[in-house]
DNA sequence: CGGGCGCTTGAATGGGCTCAATTAACGTGG
DNA sequence: CCACGTTAATTGAGCCCATTCAAGCGCCCG
C-alpha cells in the first residue's frame, strides 16, 4: 500500500483504483463539497508533491501530520508550514508547486483536482468564497511566520511554536510533536543546536519538561505566554 | 481633496461623490472587472485603512505606492509589504483588518466593495478565479518574504529588495524609493542603522551608487544578484 | 539662521552560529 | 537479549554579525 502511494505521488495522478475511501468521511462547515476527491495513504517521510511538479490538485489532511517545504538556491530547507487533520495545503497560482510536501508520519490525505473543483466553483459560489477564504488564511498563516521569524529570540521562536502547536493539535498539558529537531530549526530559521539548546533552557527554567525528546510536557503555559509577548 | 480622502478612510466608507474618476481606467489580464469601483486620491502618509477596522473592501493601487503593515504585540512595526501599480492589497478571511495601509507619497486608489465583489462573484466563475489567485498570490510573496527572513545577512536582504524594487517598478539602473530607511528596516526586520551600513558598504563596493538618499543607482546589478545567490 | 528630522558612522555588547565532541535513541542482525 | 552501527539529540567553546547606545552630519522648511 506504501509502494503505491509513493509511485502515485511519484507521477502524481490519481487513479480511481487506489482510493482507500470514496469520498470524505467527514464534512464541517469549513469543509468544500468534495465528493470528487479521493482519499490516499503516505507512510513516514513519503513525498506527497514535489517542487517543481506540475500543481494540479489541492490536498487536506485527513489524519497525520504534513510538512510542506522549499529548498532555497542556497541549499537551505525552509519548512513553509506543518498540517494537522483538516487544514488544506498544496494551493498554488501556476503550474507548478513551489514547495514539496512530505507525511511527517503515516498519513491520510484527501486529494482534488483543480479542475473538478474549477468546475464546481464556476457554478457554486459558496465553493469559490471558501476557496478564497482557504487562500487568504494560508497567507495569513504565512504573515505570522514573518512576524515570528522578525527580531525574534530563540527563546520567543519555541515557546511560540510549542504553544501554536499545542493549541492546534488540541493537546492538552503533553505534547507529542512528530517532527525532529532538524524540522523544527528549518521552520524557525534557527540551527539544530540553537532550537536543542532553547528546549534544554526552558526545562531548566521549568516552563516545560522534556520526558523523551518527541514529546514536551507544557509545565508553565502562562509563562510560555508571557515569553511571546 | 486630501482632507476628505483623509476623512473618509476613517469612517472606511465610500460615498459616490468623492470618487474622482467614476470607474478603473485601465483594465489588464489581471484586471478583475470592477466597475462598481470607486477611485480615491490619498495624501502622503494618509491612512487607507487601519488595523482592527471592518474590512469590507478591497483596494487597487492605481498609481503610488502603499505600505501594509502590522503592530506587533512587543510594539514593532512589521511592514508587511511595498504595493504598487496594478497590484491589490486589503484582502482578509475575517471581518477585520489585520493590518494597516498608508499611501507612501500622494498615492491614487480603486476601493472596490467586498459585497459587490461576492456578488459578481457568485455569477461570473472567471471573477472567483481571479479573487482566488491574486489571494494566492499574496500568499507567494508571503513566503518569498520568508525565505527573505530566514538566515539570510543583512547584505543580502538589502540588495534583494533593490533588485525586488526595481523589477517591480520596472526601473532600470537608476531606483527612486518612496519609503525611509525606516520602512526598508522594518520590511527587512532590520535596524535603521544596519540598513544604512549595508547601503553604505554596498556603495563602497562599487556595487551601488546613492547620489541622494533616496535614490539608487545599480551599478553592478549581476553583483547584487550574486550577492542573494 | 536655527531647528528638526532623516540619515550616517563609530564602538562595544551579546545572541545565535560554527565547529567539535559526547550522549541518547533506535533498528538490525547475530 | 545483547552488541553493534546509525541516526538523532545534547552540550561545550569560540567567533561573528547585527544590535544597542551614542554622536555627528546633511538637508529641508520654517
Amino acid at each position: 500500500m506504501f509502494a503505491n502511494s509513493q509511485i502515485l505521488t511519484a507521477t502524481n495522478t490519481v487513479p480511481a483504483g487506489l482510493a482507500v475511501f470514496p469520498q470524505a468521511s467527514v464534512v464541517s462547515d469549513d469543509d468544500l463539497p468534495l465528493e470528487g476527491g479521493q482519499v490516499l495513504h503516505f507512510a513516514k517521510g513519503a513525498e506527497i508533491f514535489g517542487q517543481g511538479e506540475r500543481a494540479d490538485c489541492l490536498y487536506k489532511v485527513v489524519s497525520g501530520w504534513v510538512r510542506t517545504y522549499r529548498i532555497l538556491r542556497d541549499g537551505r530547507r525552509q519548512i513553509e508550514g506543518f498540517h494537522l487533520a483538516g487544514e488544506y495545503f498544496g494551493m498554488e497560482a501556476g503550474a507548478a508547486h513551489r514547495a514539496s510536501a512530505e507525511a511527517l508520519g503515516s498519513a491520510t490525505i484527501l486529494v482534488v483536482r483543480r479542475s473538478h473543483l474549477n468546475e464546481i466553483a464556476a457554478r457554486q459560489g459558496d465553493v469559490a468564497a471558501t476557496l478564497f477564504r482557504l487562500a487568504v488564511q494560508g497567507l495569513q498563516r504565512s504573515q505570522e511566520h514573518v512576524a515570528m521569524l522578525s527580531h525574534k529570540t530563540a527563546c520567543e521562536r519555541v515557546a511560540g511554536f510549542l504553544l501554536d502547536m499545542a493549541e492546534r493539535a488540541d493537546a492538552g498539558k503533553r505534547l507529542d510533536l512528530p517532527m525532529s529537531r532538524q524540522d523544527m530549526a528549518d521552520y524557525l530559521s534557527l540551527t539544530i543546536e540553537t532550537v536543542s539548546r532553547t528546549l534544554s533552557q526552558l526545562q531548566a527554567d521549568g516552563l516545560i519538561s522534556i520526558p523523551q525528546s518527541r514529546t514536551i510536557v507544557l509545565e508553565d503555559r502562562e509563562a510560555l505566554e508571557d515569553m511571546c509577548e
